[in-house]
DNA sequence: TTTTGTTAGTCTAGTGGCTAAACAAAGTTT
DNA sequence: AAACTTTGTTTAGCCACTAGACTAACAAAA
């Protein structure tokens, strides 16, 4: 909502905005007094007093007890009312279905995981029918209840929510959200699993004090989530990020998008695993090699293994010198399954970073793995969520003045 | 300025915000009625009113002869006073200075070129002192006189406006915004080259109807600025769309940036010089090889160099389809000096893109080449000033009400 | 203990910019 | 000429903000 858009300005906008300032000020500054609010977010005391009440009915917020007393009379502290609701962040994968609930700081309060293979369409959303019914029917009382639901996928998802593609669930034009929307009668948000997983990582994870912010889901393939100006980025049509697919080695190997020298055959799991099937390393278990088996490999000292991990490092590093060329990002952030193997990752990439990247990029430059590691997606869906009941909690509720 | 952000509203911003509407809107749609403009930007008559009131005092507006009557009373119709006052755009390249004066709404009144070679930082700036007196001696008299001056230059110039490096000119930490200040009292604008062409094309030229535009500026390097959502892209410190030195062959190469298989070393205006003297192609004039010669030699049908110009194209096809996965942008626009052979560039790029590009990116895309040809730098740096002006235009002057 | 000074939070009056609606002005249509 | 339309101004009222007075509650000094 900028200056200049086509938006009109009145009064509601100026209580929204600033009911919107105070409220941010107590969840990351809590407990603190209305007279500090007032102060450090440049408000007169007494609309900071006022607001304070709208949210205190809201129960968005709570009074605790009085605090110290700096020579005067003694604060009452506002504290963030974390449990006056609660979201549910979801995680679809190739072979899994991760659901949380959450408070409305992000807490985890239960977490649901089935994995599968090989599931139809019909079945997996009874999976996640299942798993949403189940966490909603124990989520803890609360004044709001469940505010809403927050979904990452592993495809391309338009800006209206819709699924356009998801190869690897083989699912296509599925409007999910509309199906979800019709059996909950709640507000479902929709995104692209590295979107979500950026997200997850500014709100509650690594990189909660960055402005400008680049994730790297490295799994199977790689997709990237951007944060810009402290927000998502999305692109015109919400496709942007599809990284996996930037080419590094001009008419190398064909990738399964058609194209050629994509960077996730070179930098992904998928890229690991064909690289260690072609050295002919086999499965300690028998079976297919997974990358569980690849870093119990490099756990136990194998060479071989080792040396495949620094390459994908490497190649890793290379991709994500493109990035910062292109974002000058304060922060880069490898999430994703790939991020479990960083021990073995972080000096070939931190090599490649730093002796090629152009000097000026690399100042205030923090590269890093994920913090939330395999609840990234999950939490960033559920943070979607409640960012949205927060934004309509600010607006304005004449119906209910009556 | 984002809800949410730290800044407080209060009915200035409010009065602030929609005065900038209403002056959009006229400036978009002018000749227009103050109804017309009540009704499209969902204020009250009233306010409108008032608010035109306002902008007609500041001069930035003006009222025309009555329009055509729809059956009632005839509307006066209100346009934008583009000679209220007068911006100057520079754009210094390695061997040029251009300068022009322009109007409020970018149509240039008065150019000024002057070509050099291997001067030193005095003497240039002699010849920019020189332009800038100049264009300012000439400009016609206006209520607002010249109301700042931006400026382009090939190089690192970060947040606050100092050039950090501009290897070409072989300049080095050179505050030349403070410099300009001192010397003129006007607000001084300075920014990459790549970002004021991308500003301008946006304004003016071929993106004015697209929010999400990347503007590749190809002259002897690769640089491109980033419009995103409206506005441009600057990253954490200002140094972002370095993309020159892109990745696009691992261990390709060696760039001056010490960087292997960078793509400006295969899509460039030097990649061409470099591949026509590895060909052992000579100017027709028998001097240094230049662009226009190769141009030249195109164009009498020379099937080498037509081929050399074709191979360019597919590279900055390479690296274009690495900007579409990584924005998703409405429009790439390529300019700078390259945009001139756009003649035998167009196909092999555009095919490049087409067989490579994922589908769901292609739709809604738009490639094309500059509008402004060798104006866009300066005309974006005049119009970052022009906004800086009237972005300074729409607040409270408290001080004159007295 | 009392006094003084300080800080927290509420209350009141005043301000500015908005909206709604009445009104005046200037057309067209019948 | 009368009736209707549309434009643009004016007026009254509203709402959220600010400044500053006020009350409340504390610490420190006398």
């Amino acid at each position: 909502m900028n200056i200049g858009e086509n938006k009109t300005w009145n009064h509601h906008v100026v209580k929204e905005g600033n009911k919107s300032l105070v409220l941010k000020k107590i969840i990351n500054h809590s407990p603190i007094s209305r007279a500090a609010v007032a102060q450090e977010v440049g408000l007169n005391k007494g609309t900071v007093s006022s607001l304070v009440n709208d949210l205190l009915d809201d129960q968005l917020i709570y009074e605790s007890g009085p605090g110290k007393s700096s020579g005067g009379r003694r604060p009452v502290m506002l504290l963030f009312n974390e449990k006056a609701g609660y979201s549910i962040g979801i995680d679809i994968g190739v072979n899994y279905l991760l659901g949380v609930l959450t408070d409305l700081n992000g807490n985890i309060c239960i977490e649901k995981e089935v994995t599968f293979k090989n599931l139809s369409y019909e079945e997996i959303e009874k999976q996640l029918f299942n798993t949403i019914d189940s966490l909603t029917d124990s989520a803890p009382p609360s004044p709001h209840g469940i505010i809403g639901i927050g979904m990452g996928v592993p495809g391309i998802v338009d800006n209206n929510g819709e699924i356009l593609l998801a190869p690897n669930l083989k699912w296509k034009n599925l409007n999910l959200k509309l199906v979800l929307e019709n059996r909950y009668q709640l507000p479902i948000i929709i995104e692209n699993e590295a979107n979500a997983g950026a997200y997850g990582e500014k709100r509650f994870g690594a990189g909660k004090d960055s402005e400008h912010i680049i994730y790297v889901s490295a799994g199977i393939g790689i997709g990237v989530g951007l944060i810009l100006n402290g927000a998502l980025y999305k692109g015109s049509n919400g496709f942007s990020g599809e990284l996996g697919h930037m080419t590094i080695q001009v008419n190398g190997p064909t990738c399964r998008c058609g194209n050629k020298g994509c960077w996730e055959l070179f930098a992904s799991e998928q890229a690991l695993l064909t690289a260690a099937e072609k050295m002919k390393i086999v499965s300690p278990s028998g079976k297919e090699m997974e990358l569980s088996d690849l870093m119990a490999l490099a756990e136990q000292g194998d060479p071989k293994v080792i040396a495949l991990f620094e390459q994908a490092g490497d190649y890793l590093g290379v991709g994500i010198n493109n990035i910062i060329n292109s974002f000058n990002p304060q922060q880069v952030i490898i999430g994703n399954r790939m991020a479990s193997s960083s021990k073995w990752l972080t000096k070939t990439l931190t090599d490649r970073v730093s002796n090629q990247a152009l000097w000026f990029q690399q100042n205030d430059l923090t590269i890093c793995f994920s913090e939330l590691s395999t609840f990234s997606s999950a939490l960033g869906a559920s943070a979607f969520s409640i960012e949205n009941f927060l934004n309509v909690s600010m607006q304005q509720k004449t119906s209910l003045k009556a």
